[in-house]
DNA sequence: TGACTTTATACCTTAACGGGTATAAAATGA
DNA sequence: TCATTTTATACCCGTTAAGGTATAAAGTCA
């Protein structure tokens, strides 16, 4: 449990969007497998793979202060 | 030049610290090829290992809105 | 309870990342 | 100009991410 809330922010998003893992996987143009990894919070998961489904989301990866990543919760 | 400013976000604060490349890939204990690759802005990069060179700045990995991670360049 | 949908895990192959090394280029200083 | 330091690029190899497929588990609904 290293607080990587990257997952639980694509699988939030995911949800709100009525998507299943399989729809987001094709619209992301990356394999269903990924999206799982991603959802499970595999750690060395590659930035440009990353970035093609938080980019559905509006959002992309940046550099955050540490221990301050929870502001994301807030709403778009 | 798809705007990754993740790069020059790290060679900014490396150079803020006063280390080189091969001085901080032995701090953030990846090779030192990575670094270039970092700085160089590879996109293709595990997230695990940046977090590993982030993390000797406070900063990590995370999901910023799009267009809206120049608000990094304010100092910590 | 049972069908169906969705998600999670395992196996396998291909492609490429990470990293060491060598070399070249660029930057720094005298 | 020429040394030294630092950075950039190329080559090679071991490891592994990505992704497809199959199977199992979990959730949903009647």
């Amino acid at each position: 449990m290293e607080e990587n809330n990257l997952q639980s922010f694509v699988k939030e998003r995911r949800k709100r969007l009525g998507l299943t893992q399989e729809e987001l996987s094709f619209k992301a143009g990356v394999g269903l497998r990924f999206v799982r990894d991603l959802e499970q919070g595999k750690s060395s998961l590659q930035m440009n793979k990353v970035n093609q489904v938080l980019k559905l989301f509006g959002y992309e990866l940046g550099a955050v202060p540490a221990n301050r990543e929870d502001l994301l919760h807030e709403e778009g």
